[in-house]
DNA sequence: CGTAACTTTGAGACGTGTCAAATAGCGTGG
DNA sequence: CCACGCTATTTGACACGTCTCAAAGTTACG
């Protein structure tokens, strides 16, 4: 439902600003204006109670929002892949950070614009919401997870859901570092490896290397996450 | 900012529903009408993945929102006291279900009621926003609660949120059981119980009872949640 | 006053975190 | 193109915390 759409260059009109070009994001039934704009590897792209202006789209790599601790460590609350929306905030400030996994592209819009838009279009109005129930959802299936899941069933649940939003279900690269996903399940580097080397030695996936992942034994997975 | 009011009966009309009063919810700028209906303890208010047509506010006693997972472990997102509003989706369905903790009167109100107000009034809207954005921060520390904090930690957290709810700090009188609390928490009756009398040998806090909890020591329960 | 539900306490098992070290992978510069 | 050094990942041994199971104690209510 969700398209982004890089303008080709018009010969005619140059582009005063080096490093972006303008593109259109085509969300529910309008078409918003933003700016593409690349990130580096482990660059910010907005942080914690900034002001949020802007609401963001992956165009290419990777992006995680991430929250820290009062005492410093870090939980990443979502990654985001090609496609996805983010940085969306119902209060003044965005409620944590969001860094480049790898390095992205990624769209801009002002968040004025998708609100107008929001607004005037019914059809937007509704994608929006159902961006926010999306989000909603995800939020408290996570604290569910956090909860009720051991090691190994965390780490098979975020490859399964990895998985599900690539075309290619038999195999997936891995965007980010074994540390991002702790973080992500709230486990140590150390326990996210044993569960891969664990899986690797049921035959449940394999491992060509540290970031490509074989989805061998998919019912396995299926049975792991639920245990 | 939210308020709930019974209306005094007006002598002229008579209601016809023999144990439902009608009341008035004022919220943001509008006041929406509604209807005042009692559940008992452990009562289901609504359930998992049923039509989300009403939105509920707790007039008195507490509910709990709740899930259950696919192994039957049941999760409670949050509990809701006096003044909360609970039941409100995004989505055309409910996505926990609600359950009274213990006899509660709960306004029920048409959640065509509310959007309408909402759509009306920019006030109400806006509040409706900070309500959905205020439901999503909770989410996101709940989670990263699990996460990153130990089982003291958890419950410390949770009696002073829970504390400062009410006008009395010093004390409090808990509405759930210690099954609750863990449920909660993601802990079991038995972790909970243990950091209550840790807490209680450390003279944080004191058990004249198991449900009335004085806060003795606040600096010391501040200093274990962020532990 | 008795019974059922709830809470506390104890002992031991299990899983994950911690610390330390070995290994593999990758980019850089010679 | 290879050697080097840095980072990421894996592996192992052990400590610590929470869960499990069992039983005693407490509270509420008929």
């Amino acid at each position: 439902m969700q398209h982004v759409q890089t303008e080709t260059s018009p010969p005619l009109s140059a582009r005063t600003v080096g490093a972006r070009d303008c593109a259109v994001f085509e969300f529910g039934a309008s078409r918003i204006n933003g700016v593409r704009s690349r990130f580096e590897r482990n660059e910010e792209i907005f942080g914690q109670d900034e002001q949020a202006e802007h609401v963001y789209v992956v165009h290419s790599g990777a992006v995680r929002t991430v929250r820290y601790s009062s005492e410093g460590r870090r939980q990443i609350v979502c990654f985001h892949l090609p496609g996805d929306v983010f940085g969306v905030e119902f209060s003044p400030r965005h409620a944590f950070a969001a860094e480049a996994v790898n390095d992205a592209d990624v769209l801009v819009l002002r968040r004025s614009s998708l609100e107008r838009a929001a607004a005037e279009t019914p059809a937007t109005g509704a994608a929006l919401l159902a961006l926010a129930a999306r989000q909603m959802h995800e939020a408290q299936e996570h604290a569910m997870m956090l909860g009720l899941k051991g090691a190994g069933e965390r780490v098979a649940a975020f490859l399964t859901r990895l998985a599900g939003r690539f075309a290619d279900r038999s195999a997936l690269d891995l965007p980010m570092s074994r540390a991002d996903i702790a973080d992500h399940l709230a486990l140590t580097i150390e326990s996210v490896s044993r569960a891969f080397t664990q899986m690797e030695r049921d035959s449940t996936i394999a491992l060509p290397s540290a970031r490509r992942v074989i989805l061998r034994d998919w019912r396995a997975l299926h049975q792991l996450q639920s245990a």
